[in-house]
Parts: structure tokens; sequence; C-alpha cells
DNA sequence: TTGAAAGCGCTAACAG
DNA sequence: CTGTTAGCGCTTTCAA
């Protein structure tokens, strides 16, 4: 196999110094236009192939900012992601995406990973068990930019960019109310994780706004995906003399295992007898029959500010070293 | 805020030399355990942060391998990542996701950064616009391991983890027949892809083997997506001397859209007037009503083993040296 | 078991 | 405009 061939390897064959081939083909404007395109013609004739862990090292700069989502798949933080994609494409930023699986092991192994490769800033939606930023704050305030989205510390000092979850689950219970129905449980995620305490306080406020009662059954805390969903389900409609018409559920794939249960399982009509609103915009939403009443978070929006928060910090601290 | 902190400031504050202090962070057999403590408790103290860049420069190996998929938030694709990564997990590598949206630029842009990153090696499901492999080759060729999983190149030397299109085109083709449809459509993508020449390829056997004629009219090749498979619907529709009682689709979002179309716009029946195939489990297809015939492309396992193979190829490598 | 010294490939003063 | 020199932080011979 032929070596790496280095600048070193340039400059000799051209007769003149590595640091006129690097200042070459970095494009500095302090270098003979002449002597660039023999640097760059012999670059590509030799396949010269720039290492960047040597100029990142030298620089301490690696233009790359760290992504850690619970799951890349989830239309909600892929859309994020496009929209953290694109800014960081405007400001020449590469970024490393990285999922959790939302276990807090895997993510604490990926944001070592990313910081010892030495990434300028990290966007994170932590993972739900993670109920303490320490982790994290590590990082920042040894003044490594770090951006949280979506989902969020109780009280933490991290930046952070999320939606009005108490706001928009109040709008989306208020929205449910209207279409006539009293009885409306809500289902969401663990209670610990501020996001849903938040969407508990909206949807809470909404019913008693509305001069609904609301009893301890009304709330349902779990892990939000379509076999829990549907699992709750069954419990729920068991208990004959607690049958709700309408259910809240924290995410699309938890209302959309619902309805699929309903709809195979039981004579009950979506959304005549219950109706199922959710969360989030999972690409399933669009083609289920009944049409799912969910929100849109601005995924995308969300990622292009949180991006957009990184990369100001970032440029901030060059400044003021 | 602190400058970081090296070995060297470990070194000087233990008084001892920076070599030791490396040893013994890299847990070396010969290094006194009580030094070692020593160095490990303060390392922890003082929040040393290991270095990946220089330790990986020196060692010109990073443990890392590349991942260029078309779209990480597609099923079949997010399946491979999960594979890809269990598999490198296991054997202690890391791995960077990134994302071509099928455009061969930013792909090109992708596979250019993670080679200047200095991957150990790549795992790529090439964008179908780029046509030839001569990109990849330049790497491969340079004895960096490469291998293409999915979707492919005609002649190619490059190594590859595909499953058997035309075999399975023609089982999924087999069984649409048996269920008594006689006038089946082939939707697919450009066929200037390998891959859906494969497919074609065993549609048309499976045609041909039931004595069932092929027209020109029946074969269409589209760019998949749910728009592109409604527009085309329609002008099939609109042809009505020429309607099919079964389409296969090349993926299920395509179907999916036809689906939803010919529910919603028409008085055509699922599957009784026409039957709807598609390929790929895209997670709709499990809640979507009729149940979408679909394939299982074991996407799991075509990461692993696309995995495995790197590793292996990485390994004979080093040893080779 | 530890130290000394060299160098991975690149950039960035500082000179000229 | 180009060369010299030093060093980013780490690993790794080679000696001791």
């Amino acid at each position: 196999m032929s070596k790496k061939v280095t600048i070193h390897d340039l400059a000799k064959v051209l007769g003149i110094n590595s640091s006129t081939v690097s200042r070459a083909l970095n494009n500095s404007p302090k270098v003979g236009e002449d002597t660039k395109e023999k640097v760059w013609a012999k670059a590509k004739e030799l396949g010269y192939q720039r290492n960047l862990l040597a100029a990142n090292l030298r620089k301490s700069v690696t233009m790359t900012i760290g992504v850690v989502v619970p799951f890349i798949s989830r239309k909600f933080f892929n859309d994020v992601i496009d929209g953290i994609e694109r800014m960081a494409r405007e400001k020449n930023y590469r970024i490393i995406i990285t999922q959790s699986h939302d276990d807090v092991d895997l993510e604490k192994e990926a944001i070592e990973g990313l910081f010892m490769n030495r990434i300028d800033g990290l966007l994170i939606s932590p993972s739900f068990q993670s109920e303490t930023d320490t982790f994290l704050s590590q990082y920042y305030d040894n003044n490594i930019p770090v951006v949280v989205f979506d989902r969020y510390f109780k009280k933490s000092k991290l930046p952070r960019v999320t939606i009005n979850d108490r706001g928009i689950a109040n709008d989306l219970t208020e929205h449910v109310i209207k279409t006539g129905k009293k009885k409306v449980f809500n289902v969401i995620g663990n209670l610990s994780a501020e996001m849903y305490k938040e969407r508990n306080k909206g949807y809470l406020e909404a019913m008693e706004n509305n001069g609904l009662m609301v009893d301890d059954s009304y709330v349902k805390s779990i892990e939000l995906n379509s076999e829990n969903g549907v699992q709750l389900l069954k419990e729920i409609l068991a208990d004959k003399d607690n049958i709700p018409d309408a259910i809240i559920c924290g995410n699309d794939v938890t209302a959309i295992g619902m309805m699929s249960y309903l709809d195979k399982n039981t004579d009950l009509r979506v959304p005549e007898d219950i109706s199922i609103a959710g969360f989030s915009n999972e690409p399933a939403s669009e083609i289920i029959k009944p049409a799912l009443t969910t929100v849109n978070q601005h995924a995308l929006e969300i990622g292009r500010v949180s991006c957009a928060m990184v990369l100001k910090m970032i440029e901030e601290k060059s400044i003021s070293e």
C-alpha cells in the first residue's frame, strides 16, 4: 500500500517548504497564484488527503458539533437533525450524530467520546432517565458550549431550546374538550421528567378551566410506546365504569397503537366513542384514518435555533480568548 | 476558563514522566499498581480529558468507522444502523453516522470528511444518482476498507452486502399472482440502479413463469415517494382500458401513498379491486389497513454482517503491515 | 518499572 | 511571498 502522502511529501517533490504547501492548500491569500496551482495539481496527482486529526490538534478547533438524540429515527428528532444540519452547513460546521437509545450509559459514553474527539460544541436531547445534569455541566462549566433541546432538566443552568409544553398541552386539551369530550384521560411519560410534568400541568389547567373534574385515574404515566399503550388501554377498558371518551397521548406511536387496537379488537369507534389525540408528528400520522389530532412541534425550527445557539456560544468563546 | 489538562500536567504534579502517565492511563501492564492509582486519582481530580485527536494522530488508528446512508430516518436504514452499532460496540469501535439525503454532492462531501478524519473503514449505502463507484474505489484501492450495503453498483470490485433483490421480487410477485391477480404492474425506482434492474428481472420472471403477458406499460420507473406514487396512480387510473388489478411498489411509502389515495378518492377497493404490495418495512406498514404485503429485508442482519466485514478487513490490514 | 527523546501531520508566529 | 522553527498532546521505541 502506498503510504499516505503528507504536505512534506508535496513540499519535497515541488522543492518548496511544507508551510508554503500548507498555506497553498488552505488557499491563503499570501501565497503566489502560480505556486498555489502547482501545489493543487501535485496534491491531486499524488492523491493527497488532508489529515484533519493533525490540523485540528494543532488548531485545537474541529469545526464539528456533536448531536445526541434518543433515537435518530423518530420523526421529531429526525426533523430537528435536518434543521441542525442545514444551519451547521451554512456556517461550515460538520456534525456528528449519535443516538443514546434513551439509555443513560450509552448516552454518557457517547458524550465522552464526542468530547474526547474535541467537538467544539454539543447539542443534546437528554435521555429521560438522566435526572441530573451534573454530567453535562461538567463540560459546560469548563466553557464548552452545550445546548439542550426538546427535553430538559428541572433547574439547570444549561441553555436550552424547547417548546412550550405546558401551553401546547393546554391547547391540545382545550381542542379535545371543544369537540364535546368531557372525560379526558392524559397518558404521559415518566412524570419525573420536566417535560411531562409541564404537559400535565397544561392538561390539568385546561380541564379545570372548563369545569371538568379530574380524578387521579385520569392521568396515566407509562413509558410511551405502542405496546405499553395497548397494554394500558386494555386495563382502561377493563374498568367498565370508568371509560374515558378521549385519551391524550404523549406521543404518536402510543396513540397509533391504541387506535389500531380499538379498531381491530373492540366495537368502540374512533373518534365517536373515544377520540385519541397525540403529540409529535410521527410519519404514520398523516396516513392513519381517522386522522390523528397532532401537534406540530416545529422540529426543524428547534434544530435551527439550537444549532445557531451553540454556534454563537462557540463564536463568543473564541473571541474572548 | 481552566486550560485543558494534559498528561504533562499530571506528570508534573505527580513528579513523574508523562510517558508513565500515558501508560498508566492506558492501563499498561508494565506500570506499578501504586503509580497507576495515583495517576487515575489525579486525573479525576484535575478533570483530565483524553485527547483522541492527539492519540489517534500518533497511532494513525481511530477505532472509528464511518456510516453513510441516504436517510437515517428510513426504517430500513435505521435498522441497519442498529445492527452496525451493536457489532461495532462488541469490537470497541465507534461509528459516525451521516446521511447523504440521496444527493451525490452531499454524499461526496460526507465521505471526504470522514476520511479526512481518518476513519478506519467505511460502510455505505450509496445514493442512487452516483452511477459509478470510482469515487469510492479511490479509497478502496488505497487499502482503506470500504463495504457497500443494500444498494450497489453494476460491476464493482467493492465488497458488498445486499439482499437477493431478484429472488425477493420474484417471490413477492409470485405471491401476488397466487392471490388471483393477473394484471400486475411493477413500480420501481431508477432503472439505472442495479437494485431495481434486479428487482424488475425477478418480477418479469415470475410473470413469465405464470404465463402472464407483460406489456411495456406494466413497468413504471419513478423516483419512489408518496407524491410521485399518487401522481403515477392518477395517470394509471386515467387510462381506463389498462387498469391493473395489482401494483407492486419499490418501497412502502409509495405503496401507502397509493393505498391512501385509492381509499379516499376512488371507489376501488383494496385489495379486492386492486392490491398493493410493497418492499421494505416502513413503520407505518404495520398499522395500515388493509395490511400491506411487505418484505422483510433483514435489515439488522445486513447491518451486523456489513460491519463485521469491514472490521475483518481492518483487522487483516493491520496484520499485514 | 520508569525516563528520555522522537515524531504523528499540521499550523502559526516570526523572520527574511 | 516563502522559509525556519516550534509545538498541539499523545504514544512508543530505546535505554536505564
